[in-house]
Parts: C-alpha cells; structure tokens; sequence
DNA sequence: CTCGCCCCG
C-alpha cells in the first residue's frame, strides 16, 4: 500500500506522485529569464510584469524578478498600467481567478469605455457569453442589457447607446470585421479563453493583429489559462516592437487538488473508471464524482457496469447513482446532472469532454479522468472528416483535474500512469489545423485579405486544407481563376451558412423554390432533429419519424417535419409525442428567419415550387452537386469524385431502401468505422452534369 | 446491414 497523506484512502494499485499542499491550480511563479515547466519561456526577459496576482486578499507581484507584496488596488492599477502602456496584454491565470469578470469592471472604471467606446470580452461558446454578462451586470447592480450586455447569434441583449462592456462570442466579433473592418466601435477587446484556440479565436487574433497596425489605439487583452502565453506574445510581437506586447498573470483561486496516477496502464479504462468509482464510493467520505470517458458508447458501458453492480453494494454504504452526460441529453435528462444528490447517496456523473469546460457541475470532489478525448480530424485530401480518439493534452489533464476543487478540495484520479502524463503533449492542436477552411477562407477574402500564403496565421492551416478550400470556392463560382472574390462570393460569405447551401439558397430563383429550400437550408445547420432513444422507446420513436418520411430522401423528409411543425403550431407537446427535439426545431426556425432576411436584401424571391420535387430536388442538386454518389450491388455508394466507398447513415430514409435511380447526392459524408453519408436524396445522374459539365468547361478554358 | 466529441455564424 502507498502512503498518501489522505488516511481514508486505501487503493493498492495507485501510485501517488503529487499532493500537493497549496493548490494545483495555482500558477507556478516563474521570474523573467527562467524557464517556466514545460513552457518555453526562454525569452522571458522581454516581459516586464510577470505576476499579478488577483485575489480579494492581497498576494505576490514581481517586477523585473523582485518580488514585493502589494495590495489588491495596486494590483489593479498594476493591470490597467499595462493595458495603457502596452497595445497587446497576455494575462495569464486559471479559471476562478476573476479575470472574465473582473477585468472588463476595471477597464470600465478606468474610463476605456468613455466616448461613447465599448469594451468587449469574447468568449468561445455561447453560454459562457450569456452567463458571464449575467453575473458581471449583477455585480454592477444593473440591468443586462444596458450596461453590460451580451450578442450571441439569434440575441442580442445589448443596447447601441447604454452598453458598455459587451460580452459575445468569437464568432460573432469575428463577422462584425465583414462590417466595421477596423472595429472602431471598440477601445478594448479581451479574447478569452484563447488557450481553447478555437477557429474563430484563432482568426480573431489575425485580424486583430492587422487591426492594431492601422488603429494603434485598440488595445487588446488576450487571455489564457496555461502557460503557452509566450505563443501569443511572440505572435503580436513579430518584428514590431519590444513595448508592442506584455504577459501579466494572474493567481488562481482554487481549492487543492490531490492528483493520483495510475501505477501501471491499463488496457480497458471503461471498466478501469468503474471500478474506481466503485472503490471511491466505499472508501471516501461524501462528494459527488465525475468520469471523463470520450464518447456515448463508453459513458453507456460504464454505466451499465456501474449498474450490474450495484445488487452487490453493502447495505450500510452510501448509495450510488451512475449519470450519463453528452450533448446528445434531453433537457430532462440535464436537469437531473444539476439536481443536488438525495441524502445517503452519491452522483458519479460519467461524461464526455463537455463537462471539461462548458458544463460546470458544483459539488464534484473527485474526479476520473480517463486521459482520452474525441476530436474532429479533417483530411484535406480525401475532404473527409472523422472522429478520433486521441490522449489529451497537459492543458486538458490539469483542466479536468480543477473540477475536482471548485467547491471544496478535491482529489483526481488519472487512470494512466505519470509517465505517460510526462509524455503528453502540452496543447491540444489548434482548430484551424484539424477543420474545412472553405468558409473562413471565403470570409477572410471579403476581409481583403487575398494572399493567403502571407497571411500571418497563429498557426497556418495545412496548406493541402486552403488548396481544398480554394478550388471549392472556384468550383462554386465564389472566387474567380485569379482567386479574386466574385459578385456572388460577396454576397455568400456574408451569409451564416456552408458554401454549398448558400448557393441552393441563389439558385431557389432559377428553380423557384425559395420557400422549400429555405426551410431545408436551415433543417440542415440542426442536428438531432429525430430522437432515437434505446430499446423499446427507440421502436416507437422510429416508428414516428417514418410518419414524416419521404420518398424521395432525407431533405424532403426534413421539410416534412418542419411544416408539420409549424402547421400544429410549434408546440412543445406535439414534438413530444412525435419524437422531435423542441430544442432543435426551435433552433431552425430562427435560422429559417435569419436566412429569409439574407434571402431578401439580396432580391432572391421566396416562392414555393407548389409541390414539384422534381425542381426542388434540382435545386438540391446545384448545391449538392460535388456530393453526389451511385449504388452498388452490395448496398453500399460509390462516390463521383474518387471512387469512395460510401455507406448509408443509420438514420437515413434510404438506409434500409434502395434509391429508385441508382443515384443520390448527400449532405456530408464523415469516416467513422465505414465512411459513412448523412441526409440523402435520390436524382436523376444528368442533373449532376448541369453542374459538374459547366465547372470542367470552365477549367478547360483556362488551360 | 445500425449511430451522434465539442462548438461557432
């Protein structure tokens, strides 16, 4: 048995390597010049202010090396001297340190939201934004909306003359540059959580970075949780000067963290996580448990292993109650993660990467972190975009390992051992390097930025990746041979849609079908439309979704369900007892009303094709028309272009049904074990040569 | 013959 200064804890197989008597989320000290662990921070000596703590209590700020002990208001001024002195601000510091709240208050009090300015915080994801903007006017004893606000996509609770610090998400911060290119509206923009490097995080910043060479008086603060700061300085300071950028970093507060390893690897961590959960429940005193595994597969063997043993628990211990948790839930099914355990039991909440950092549950004190995740992977070559599950990254383990200490201290138990964690790697890799560049590509031209190839990327898309994306946007008419923005490009890349739908969106005028592919265009940007519960209630919901069902595929099947929708009033009850997501179809309304707005500034008229689905499918087809696939014998497609290997989507209309003239084209194909295609409708072959003759002639015309 | 990591506009 190893000793852990923890007298309940008895596992034998574990190995632990750190306890840690302070916090685990706290930030190493590191003094200019040094190198901090596991970061480069070689060229340290350009960083003038290196630690600021934040904390109502005072704490250490070093200088230059030296450090001094300082109040909290010095710390504060400390900040703002940066933000004043330097174009671009790094602040460093773990979540619960209060920079996404605190400091936009700070810049508000120091006066960089006077005339009439607006400062603005982004945030990756939407209910960060919302939530955020929430506390924030709290704290300020005003009404959200006015002081502080918020912008997501569909909300915008903010107000054009009162609104003073203005939290949105990346994306949308990243649209308005199509409009105000230089952003004038703003006198600071934080960028946080710029550590995720989201795409539209990383675009963000390139902008940004162009933005501050023409308007030296924007100041920018881009905010991170781990310590590769030194990335993004070394970004805004690229051949500019020294004073151009500085790393500031805050303290967190955090209740400590015990960290366990895993003393030898083990080979099925599914099982591993249960039994750990199992032996947390006898043998550590109250606190709910949280399970990181990668998918819904996993989350449901683990908890049917959870659930088989449960007969065998003693009857004096405390009773546990395993919860699934993925993006795929109910409402319902949420709420109940949130609900506080009954007394004399015990949640393990077993999850995917979601409760990493979008879903915070309070009350976990011990975490179970199986060291893997599922990340999207996009082969440019193939245009193929898959599923793999890789080890996830420093960042990632600490991250998770902080679940365990938001509320009380915690421990985390890491099912692998601590070489491997040694041997991880820091960061997981940025989006722009694993995505689809062909709409930000689209977008980035209407910005004026044409050569690509100079752009400076935090970090450059595989070059392979913008050559996909380049020749997609030719072949669909949005650049012309010299790579120049079209009448029609313009116009697209203003529009929140995927290229290829964009352009079924202006074709609907030759076809005269505005109405139907409208609807379809915004069914399409939804997922999960159909629930498909397991077992017997599956049955039923199958059952319902075949009452929706069209002939001719999965688009018209979707059309279907909407009008329904609409037709019995957009009620909760009706979807219920339909097996249909109020949540999705909600959401597609929105962005059927959001479309139509597009459709209407660009004089495309909303007309329905009065039942002609031969024109609608047409219509389909030009924005489908590079998606096209033909049936073979052994009940699988082969696609057009290369030849592929395509399998029906489970959860196809033409899943168990052949297509009547051999032919379909899809909505998007994505390698899991089979390549598989999702939403499908059938065509006649010679609509896909309209498209495809007229793209080859024109490459012929310039060869 | 069977299927959904997480997000953004």
């Amino acid at each position: 048995m190893i000793a852990c200064n923890n007298k309940h804890y008895r596992v034998p197989n574990w190995a632990i390597h750190i306890l840690r008597t302070t916090t685990v989320m706290s930030l190493t000290f590191w003094k200019p010049g040094t190198a901090g662990p596991g970061s480069n921070l070689d060229r340290a000596s350009q960083v003038e202010e290196s630690i600021v703590p934040y904390a109502p209590q005072d704490g250490y700020l070093s200088v230059r090396g030296q450090q001094e002990r300082l109040p909290i208001f010095k710390h504060r001024e400390k900040l703002l001297y940066c933000v004043e002195k330097h174009g671009v601000v790094i602040v460093v510091g773990q979540t619960g340190c209060g920079k996404t709240t605190q400091l936009p208050q700070y810049l508000l009090q120091a006066g960089w939201a006077d005339d009439g300015h607006v400062i603005a915080c982004t945030q990756p994801r939407r209910i960060a934004a919302t939530s955020v903007a929430g506390r924030v006017s709290e704290e300020l004893g005003t009404k959200l909306g006015e002081e502080v606000g918020y912008t997501i996509r569909f909300e915008d609770v903010s107000s054009k003359e009162a609104t003073r610090i203005l939290y949105m998400t990346d994306g949308m911060l990243f649209r308005e540059t199509l409009v105000d290119p230089l952003l004038s509206r703003y006198s600071v923009i934080m960028v946080d959580e710029a550590h995720e490097r989201s795409i539209y995080t990383d675009l963000l910043l390139g902008v940004l970075r162009k933005i501050r060479k023409q308007r030296p008086s924007l100041r920018i603060v881009v905010s991170s949780a781990t310590l590769d700061a030194t990335k993004f300085m070394d970004y805004f300071l690229h051949g500019s000067d020294p004073n151009e950028c500085t790393i500031v970093s805050l303290e967190g507060r955090m209740y400590p963290v015990e960290v366990a390893y895993l003393a030898e690897s083990t080979p099925d961590y599914t099982k591993k996580a249960a039994e750990v959960v199992w032996n947390i429940n006898l043998q550590q005193g109250p606190g709910d448990i949280l399970v990181f595994l990668t998918g819904r597969e996993d989350i449901d063997n683990c908890c049917q292993e959870l659930s088989d043993m449960l007969p065998s628990l003693p009857a004096r211990a405390t009773k546990l109650v395993p919860l699934p948790l993925h993006a795929g839930l109910t409402t319902d099914e949420q709420l109940r993660i949130f609900q506080p355990a009954a007394p004399g039991t015990r949640k393990a909440i077993i999850s995917t990467n979601i409760a990493e950092a979008s879903v915070t549950i309070d009350g976990v004190k011990f975490v179970v972190d199986s060291g893997f995740v599922k990340i999207r992977v996009y082969n440019p070559t193939t245009s193929l975009a898959s599923l793999a599950t890789v080890p996830i990254s420093v960042a990632s383990a600490t991250q998770r390992a902080g679940r365990a200490g938001r509320t009380a201290p915690g421990i985390c138990y890491r099912l692998y051992p601590k070489a491997v964690f040694d041997k991880l790697p820091l960061t997981t890799s940025p989006e722009i390097t694993r995505t689809d560049m062909t709409t930000p590509i689209l977008q980035l031209k209407s910005l004026g930025i044409d050569d690509l190839m100079k752009f400076n990327w935090v970090s450059a898309p595989p070059a392979e990746t913008v050559l996909r994306a380049l020749e997609g946007l030719h072949a669909a008419s949005m650049i012309d041979e010299y790579g120049k923005l079209t009448r029609i490009g313009e116009q697209v890349a203003e529009c929140p849609v995927e290229v290829g739908i964009a352009r079924m969106l202006f074709s609907s005028k030759d076809y005269k079908c505005g109405e139907e592919i409208l609807t379809i265009a915004a069914m399409t940007a939804v997922q999960d439309i159909f629930i498909i519960p397991d077992g017997a209630p599956g049955a039923l919901a199958e059952l319902e979704r075949r009452k929706f069902t069209a002939e001719e595929g999965d688009h018209f099947t979707l059309l279907n369900a909407y009008n329904a929708f609409t037709r019995y009033g957009k009620s909760a009850g009706w979807c219920k007892s339909h097996a249909i997501s109020f949540r999705a179809m909600s959401r597609a309304v929105s962005i059927r009303s959001q479309l139509k707005k597009y459709m209407q500034r660009f004089d495309l008229p909303i007309e329905s094709c009065e039942g002609d689905s031969k024109r609608l499918a047409r219509c389909l087809v030009s924005g489908y028309w590079r998606n096209g696939a033909r049936w073979a014998p052994d009940g699988t497609y082969r696609s057009v272009r290369g030849g592929m290997v395509l399998s029906v989507h489970p959860t196809s209309v033409l899943f168990t049904r052949k297509s009547r003239t051999g032919w379909v084209i899809f909505h998007e194909m994505e390698e899991t074990k089979k390549t598989q295609i999702r939403i499908l409708t059938e065509i006649e072959p010679e609509w896909l040569l309209d498209h495809g003759h007229a793209y080859d002639d024109k490459r012929k015309e310039q060869k």
